[in-house]
DNA sequence: ATAATATGTGCATATGAGTGCACTCTAACA
DNA sequence: TGTTAGAGTGCACTCATATGCACATATTAT
């Protein structure tokens, strides 16, 4: 097959695929650490065991799962007595979304402009 | 442990949870699709063979990932000859993502505004 | 100090998904 | 019509990861 090549600066394109490809992304793709997100959404800060008092799996699974939450950037751990506490770090999340929305709109303009 | 409530609609997170667990997540979430994405952005509408032949997996591999990825709205698929040709659904792509950035929006107004 | 509570971790297991091969099917072409 | 090329599919294999148990560690309370 002939190869069509679209002339543009790749650096949009390697920025999305990088995006997509992240830690960001394993977190959030996973029902159980939905549940989780849900939870503190709904209920805020919280610590390991009441987050897992709600949930169906065992509290080391949910401690793990909190765990890559937190290295993904989208949670924040505090140690605090003998709990740990996580908490949604909203601004990290919102704004990891928000440059993939404009890494989206800058691959468009140059590959399928009549997309925007 | 003392179950805070956050006062609010829970639409908002059923919402965001709902999207986040969505085809559309698990078919952007995986390496190869990626490759399979970028490809596409760099050449535009191609057929199975020529992007398989760009990619280390096999012929089939590639095949099943496009037909997932058709399947969460994110490739066109079109028949045509002996070929089928996939190319990028870019509007539903970007209106979809726009609309996850407006769910959060939405749930970070009621469970932490602070963080817009 | 002893007990109790919250969490971290090693380990074995189960499950789901990606992968490649072989084969079939279909359609175009000589 | 026989052949070739592109694509779809069943199957077995591999591998990553989610899971739960048991135990270790740490910290608080009695």
């Amino acid at each position: 097959m002939d190869l069509k090549v679209i002339p543009q600066r790749p650096q949009a394109v390697d920025d999305l695929i990088t995006a997509l490809d992240s830690k960001l992304f394993k977190a959030l793709s996973e029902p159980v650490r939905g549940e989780i997100l849900r939870f503190l959404l709904l209920h805020g800060r919280s610590d390991i065991s009441t987050i897992a008092e709600h949930l169906p799996q065992d509290r080391s699974v949910i401690s793990r799962h909190l765990h890559l939450m937190a290295e993904a950037g989208i949670l924040v751990a505090e140690k605090e007595t003998r709990h740990r506490f996580y908490s949604l770090n909203g601004e990290t999340f919102l704004k990891e979304f928000e440059a993939i929305v404009t890494s989206i709109k800058k691959c468009m303009a140059e590959c399928c402009p009549e997309c925007l």
